[in-house]
RNA sequence: GGCCCGUUCGUCUAGUGGACUAGGACACCGCCCUCUCAAGGCGGAGAUCACGGGUUCGAAUCCCGUACGGGCUACCA
């Protein structure tokens, strides 16, 4: 449902609020709190690039919080792995547990005080009750709430219990969690959500949550409110998997006697088949596209497209582009399916648009990891390697692509099965390898120019099809049917190698 | 069950009542270029705007309903 009175978000750099009939700047500070369960995937990933997009933006701050409540499945490891994906990416946070701010700790496990504080403010202000029931009895209570169908919240039994009786209870140390007590006589929660408009909760649909459990740990809304609130979030800009959780939020707030940020909440990301996605539709990690040869600025503008766009038109968006023109407004609010072969294209169109040189600095790790090329000899190789980067940046779409392209020149390489029956089985083929043969050892001055102009009038003089005599060339010099231009590849591959290896080739070749 | 969200070419999207014979991009198909593969150029196919009602001179755009998909409904996050 399109949402025609969707509220202004505020403008670049700041925004001005009516505060006591005072006009206050207010300093825009956003957060990604995602959790060290695992590593930094793609939906968080398009979360973080929204959160940075916006506060850069709007010349705000970016907090990074961690979320390891989840003592199970939080490790450190995963957090370093999400903070060094998120500099691969470029997504630089302005506060955060490595560079720490004023309004740290920034790991939620370091926080607990601050939810303690949060708990005593709200049993001063009787926001909250202790609840004696037991797990097994909530569970029941569900089930037949749940049969008698309607709202399948708490029953609010605890909240009749008089406070001395509590009192004592709590006293003699009988276990208990604290309860939010929902304010029924307040009327419905309504937000206006950034991307979707007017959102309303009626009251009566909204339970009284836990905030406290009865380990003294607090829920997962609780820790979320009392930490956005603490660390002054002003744009809470996350998955639409959190709307329902809002209203809850907004109630913590207000019983905190706080005002709540504003929230912006964005569809989900979907596999091709329209499921959530998941590690079956393939990578789903920032470091698995990393390792796959993607571009962070790539994948950055992949993932700012997905769900937002800059006008309909335009779509390779640098990272000065994304942050000149990002905004809210324009966010769309369907889910949207994760599109591999359109993020590769992307990737492609970045790598086309390097200079040698930028392609020769990427091109390097590739080439040692493989074992084709030492560190060591990277400075005496600059010029041919520079040589090397245009023929090759234009045929990929990604940098673990370089390795097949370009092995043909650094080792000697068997000559595929597949090339031999398609092209050098074919007649005429030993002619071609020996009169190019001939025409190359003349070649008074070993580059592209010289050998082509040795080599362009072989297919007249034999009576062939260039096609049939450059193939028949290639694949005796290559191995395989597809390389970089010919008579560049000769080039760079030398006039030893290159002769030896048409000569080495023409017992195979049909006459 | 209750509350909430979503639905425009296969995919990402443009669209905010008349400029819509619904635009762009990826993918797909054809042609051109060409030593292969790419890249590039040109062209094509592809969307009854989920469906049904209404409002209006006029609706992809506003209203209501239905269907389908999704989320929340935990002492998970």
């Amino acid at each position: 449902m399109r949402d025609r009175h969707r509220p202004r978000e505020v403008a670049p750099e700041s925004s001005t609020t009516e505060h006591g009939g005072m006009s206050v700047t207010e300093h825009v500070r956003v957060r990604f709190a995602p959790s060290p369960t695992g590593h930094l995937h793609i939906g968080g990933a398009r979360t973080a690039v929204y959160n940075w997009a916006f506060a850069r933006r709007h010349g705000g701050t970016f907090v990074l919080r961690i979320e390891d409540t989840d003592p199970e499945r939080s490790t450190e490891e995963n957090t370093q792995a999400i903070l060094r994906a998120m500099e691969w990416l470029g997504l630089d946070h302005d506060e955060g547990p490595d560079v720490g701010g004023p309004y740290g700790p920034y790991r939620q496990t370091e926080r607990a005080h601050l939810y303690a504080d949060a708990l005593e403010r709200l049993k001063e202000r009787g926001s909250v009750y202790p609840c004696f029931c037991t797990p097994e009895e909530l569970e029941r209570k569900r089930e037949e709430a749940r049969a008698r169908g309607g709202f399948a919240g708490y029953d609010r039994t605890c909240r009749l219990i008089p406070q001395e009786e509590a009192q004592r209870r709590i006293e003699s140390g009988e276990p208990h969690t604290w309860r939010l007590k929902v304010p029924l006589e307040r009327g419905d929660v309504v937000f206006d959500d950034l991307v979707r408009g007017e959102m309303r909760f009626p009251i009566s649909a909204i339970d009284d949550l836990i905030v406290v459990r009865s380990d003294g740990t607090p829920t997962y809304n609780f820790a979320v409110a009392v930490d956005d609130a603490t660390m002054r979030i002003t744009h809470v800009i996350r998955g639409d998997d959190h709307i329902s959780n809002t209203p809850k939020q907004i109630l913590i707030y207000e019983a905190l006697g706080l005002e709540p940020p504003e929230f912006a909440h964005l569809s989900m990301i979907w596999g091709p088949d329209g499921k959530r996605l998941s590690k079956r539709h393939g990578a789903t990690s920032v470091e698995a596209y990393r390792e796959m040869g993607y571009l962070p600025v790539a994948l950055l503008n992949y993932l700012a497209l997905l769900g937002w766009s800059l006008d309909g038109e335009t779509t390779v968006i640098d990272r000065d582009t994304l942050v000149a023109n990002f905004s809210l407004e324009r966010v769309s609010r369907n889910p949207a399916i994760f599109d591999a072969e359109k993020l590769e294209w992307l990737n492609g169109v970045y790598i086309r648009q390097m200079s040698a040189e930028e392609f020769v600095e990427r091109m390097v790790p590739v080439l040692v990891e493989a074992g084709l090329l030492r560190a060591e000899e990277v400075a005496a190789r600059r010029e041919w390697l520079l040589a090397l980067a245009p023929l090759v940046s234009e045929r990929i779409k990604r940098l673990d692509e370089i390795v097949a392209m370009v092995r043909f020149l650094f080792e000697d390489v068997a000559i595929d099965d597949r090339a031999r029956e398609a092209v050098l089985a074919k007649p005429g083929a030993a002619t071609a390898l020996a009169a190019a043969r001939e025409a190359l050892s003349g070649v008074a001055s070993w580059d592209a120019p010289s050998i082509e102009a040795a080599l362009r009038p072989l297919p007249e003089r034999l009576g062939m099809k260039p096609k049939a005599v450059f193939q028949a060339l290639r694949v005796a010099v290559t191995g395989t049917t597809v390389s970089p231009p010919l008579f560049e590849s000769l080039e760079l591959l030398g006039r030893e190698r290159s002769l030896a290896r048409i000569e080495a080739a023409q017992p195979l070749a049909a006459e």
